[in-house]
DNA sequence: CTTACATTTCTTGTATACAAAAATCTTGAC
DNA sequence: GTCAAGATTTTTGTATACAAGAAATGTAAG
């Protein structure tokens, strides 16, 4: 993997990370010019960067008149975290005939550190290996396109499922989650494994009202 | 919708009808003064254009050395296939229970266009109302995100897809899965509409051998 | 006081200029 | 003849300059 970055990529990454953490909100223009002086450089990185912002989602674009931040409202969500559940089931239904033992493996210490992580009451463990261990099964489907469009969905949605995590019984209730998606994996049960997925990440019931009430806050 | 372009973005479509036409192969450098004299316009509208392309895929950016097109070989078009069956079921699964009477009655009236080309030999007429066929299952499945991600890979693999329903029997044959498409989504049956979409859409048995002859032409 | 229009200012989009890194070419030693 | 090191050219990445369109402000008429 080519570590080195261009000032214009690096700008990309705060900048999302920016918009991500909740510094602008809804509509507001990325001005150019301000952004430039912040960063003390010139237009020109700053427009290849917000450039990326826009091809990613996070912000659009509208000719003559500038970039505005899009965050994704009730609605956006709710569809953003149906698509990430029918993409991990589609993962998770190749996985089942494609994962090799090592990555079953992983799947298993990975459900162990998470565990763990809950008794220590460690969050930022826990999110890491609940990461991992989904990241696991992207890999097991054995599509490095699949998986990498997985993975793109996944960080974008990844603010958003913490502040979901940290409801009150969601931890453990994940946890019997991910042994009921490791059990459909090693029986080689692609349906199973689908259904799994599908209705571990899927927002419904109280998780929406949950997902709404974090949204005002 | 806006119509209004910017000079940039119209370099953008025109390049990518480039690399996708053919006009250049594989690791070929695209030469941002030679582009710039092409286009009759500066550098900068043109690094714009090579941004896009290598955000959709299209081409590879290697930093400080320029950027190349990255045409998919054979694995990477399998890969993609695959990813696009698996949209295409969720799809159809969704589209199963929320498909309105009206998207119903015109993926009907599209099939019957379809079937009108054939027996005309028209086969652009054919694509373009495929293309139909599946962008109104899309929509069907009333998650505008999930829908333009189903269309952005449309969009990707559409020169590919034309290259496989050149081969004989392939028409009629793809015709009939319509029908069983149609007839899973009149039933409300959503697995049955994924299954259907799943194997229409991938690139099985005999297909794969098709699709790696088209890629030596 | 409100509204329509003109002027001004500001912002984006594009062109050009410059700096730094990579590729290429030259030259010299073995 | 081959290889290596240095010089030269090319090319990318960034800064700045300029042009055109949009927003803001001011002014005059009703």
């Amino acid at each position: 993997m080519d570590t080195e970055l261009t000032r214009a990529e690096k700008i990309a990454e705060t900048l999302e990370q920016l918009v991500f953490s909740g510094d602008y909100k809804d509509g507001d223009r990325l001005d150019e010019i301000r952004l430039a002086e912040s960063f003390a450089v010139s237009r020109t990185p700053i427009r290849e960067a917000l450039q990326r912002l826009v091809l990613s989602g996070f912000a659009e674009q509208i000719p003559r008149r500038g970039v505005f931040v899009r965050l994704p409202g009730p609605v956006d969500l709710m569809e953003m975290f149906e698509t990430m559940a029918e993409i991990e089931a589609a993962c998770g239904r190749l996985a089942a005939s494609r994962i090799s033992d090592e990555g079953l493996a992983l799947l298993d210490e990975t459900n162990g550190r998470c565990l763990q992580a809950i008794d220590r009451q460690d969050l930022e463990t826990y999110y890491a290996e609940n990461e991992i261990f989904h990241q696991t099964i992207y890999r097991g489907a054995a599509n490095s396109f699949l998986e990498k469009e997985a993975r793109r969905l996944q960080n974008r949605l990844k603010p958003y499922r913490r502040t979901q995590l940290r409801f009150r019984g969601r931890m453990p209730q994940s946890m019997a989650e991910h042994e009921l998606i490791v059990a459909a994996l090693q029986n080689g049960d692609g349906e199973a494994a689908a259904r799994a997925l599908r209705d571990h990440v899927a927002v419904q019931g109280e998780k929406f009202q949950q997902l709404i009430a974090s949204l005002n806050a």
